[in-house]
DNA sequence: TTGAAAGCGCTAACAG
DNA sequence: CTGTTAGCGCTTTCAA
């Protein structure tokens, strides 16, 4: 079998007998064309199974190229699924096409992602920055016309759009919620590296949550983990202090995991759990899971409307957009602390 | 703020003063060229910033654009989140790149993402076919060498390779795991539309299960639903049978969410259920949910490999490739069927 | 070791 | 209403 050229406008052109640009005209509806011309260019066009070459029109049109770029460091994580999902259906409309890599969080592959985007002239680039990642190269891109976007965390060393969760405020609401019910130690269960900026975010406003209500902040009640089987030691480490935690914030959705998992384990069913980012089976469990939830879609729909924007020539400086997050009560952040022996 | 052009090939050849030809030369490396003509050509490359153009590239060179072009239905689906991973992980060694969209398992919209594809010249396609859709229009484009795969689900009116989990194996395993335990009224809660490939396989699986232990299949212990609140219904309505099922077997992780909340709400501990494909927290339910979990990254994995080979030259016969799916008990499965009273 | 010319598939700009 | 010419940014071919 022999691989077969694929037809091109001046296949067609000759099959009709015109020129290519009267066949351009008939496919762009740009200019006049005879109803008739119109008619056998069409048929051959079907009959040849013609299809224009993209990158041969993007290239002369010297425009950039009709996709959005996107990197996020892991597309297994339900969470950028889901951004994904937003920021297509903001720009698909306008004729966009996502073009996704995993930077799997190590600023090199994010780099190495990055300049392979750039190589094709995306027409929007939008990060998730993997930690310890450098921006400032984006920035004669952006100049050029290339709106760029950070999403779930900032970048370093460029100011640009930029859409996040209320990371802080959302994970103050948690724990004031759990400060409502009586606790008075709650444990912070957070993933690492710690300087990840959610990591950051939420644990500030868990710190305000406490400030707020006068509590003090025992930095022994703040545990790391950077998978399911750390959080899940973690937790057993905080619930086996002497003084205990009575509540726990888990961090994120895989925190969220081991967290769960070692109260099951554990069997301790007295212990109030707040988890930042909704999870699927959250409202089954038992108690049944209490969460601040983020809206992943509304993100990236936000990401792809600001991008639109930027490409219909705003020049205004660069936002912030906070998306809410919201506490969603199910039962787990309602546990009363046990009765205080004194 | 005014748009600055991106310097070109030329620029660079203008700022050192040699012909283009030269400056692609050092960057390809591609022929001779003299160390002192090399380093000047880097130098003028790094302070102007100068980054090929891809589209040019590749079009020149006539080949295809290195991207693989991933149409999936849903991609807030975690389930197909980790399958691009894998596809991602398996390709990008080799220069290519995901340009991925969402049919929303609509057949129009499928083909829209197609053409755009096809338009932008992918290296490869790869499908997760909606429902109804049409894939013969791909035999051309296979012909003229572009490797076509299917995900999850066979494509239609194309033979080509094809890579899908064990469908109906897995299924059988589940029900004849609950057969194992004494059930004999087992109910199949499936998604719509009942001719979607998975939901017909899985469902044959069931039918094979119950026939290989020589139980009666009762169609009315079938049910339907195309979100979790109709299989919350299709539960109910399951359980409020004269005769009601023992047990059930979710056919895809979004019934499960609707099959669970109901059992939960309903305070049913006492059905026994195994669920097609896995969950982050089957593990805490309680009872643990006993699951036939799928393998989305290694389906992934084999996708990109497939392709690679195609790509390498490999003219063989179209494959089908069959991704194990593996039962986890974890005890939702092993609940005994009620002592019976008759 | 380097350069000049041609051309990938398409469209902008101008004629006719 | 239609055609011609030129050129997007790059690489191939051939010549120097």
């Amino acid at each position: 079998m022999t691989a077969t050229r694929r037809p091109t406008l001046a296949d067609v052109a000759r099959e009709v007998g015109v020129s290519a640009k009267t066949v351009s005209r008939v496919l762009n509806e740009d200019g006049p064309s005879s109803p008739e011309t119109r008619r056998r260019v069409l048929e051959a066009v079907a009959k040849l199974g013609f299809q224009p070459n993209l990158m041969a029109r993007s290239m002369r049109v010297g425009g950039p190229d009709t996709t959005v770029g996107l990197v996020v460091p892991d597309l297994g994580n339900p969470f950028f699924g889901a951004v994904a999902g937003g920021i297509e259906d903001a720009v698909h409309g306008h004729g966009l096409t996502l073009l996704m890599g995993s930077s799997d969080d190590d600023p090199e592959r994010e780099h190495a992602l990055i300049r392979t985007f750039l190589a094709r002239r995306v027409s929007v680039l939008m990060v998730a920055p993997a930690v310890g990642a450098d921006h400032a190269h984006l920035k004669s891109h952006r100049a050029a016309g290339m709106p760029v976007v950070f999403l779930d965390r900032p970048g370093n060393g460029l100011t640009t759009d930029t859409v996040v969760s209320s990371n802080r405020a959302g994970t103050q609401e948690g724990v004031a919620h759990l400060i409502a019910g009586g606790h008075r130690r709650i444990g912070f269960i957070g993933d690492l590296p710690a300087r990840l900026y959610t990591r950051r975010e939420r644990q500030a406003g868990y710190r305000a949550a406490l400030a707020g209500a006068g509590l003090p902040h025992d930095r022994g009640l703040v545990a790391d983990a950077h998978d399911p089987a750390g959080a899940a030691e973690a937790t057993a480490r905080l619930l086996a202090l002497p003084d205990p935690p009575t509540a726990l914030l888990s961090g994120n959705n895989v925190m969220t995991i081991g967290v769960m998992t070692e109260l099951s384990r554990s069997g301790r069913k007295d212990v109030a759990v707040v988890a930042f980012d909704d999870v699927p089976m959250a409202g089954i469990l038992e108690p049944a899971l209490t969460v601040v939830a983020q809206n992943p879609v509304t993100m990236g729909e936000s990401a792809g409307a600001a991008a639109l924007e930027r490409l219909g020539g705003d020049r205004g400086r660069a936002r912030t957009i906070l998306v809410d997050t919201r506490l969603v009560p199910r039962g787990s952040g309602e546990l009363p602390p046990p009765a205080r022996t004194r």
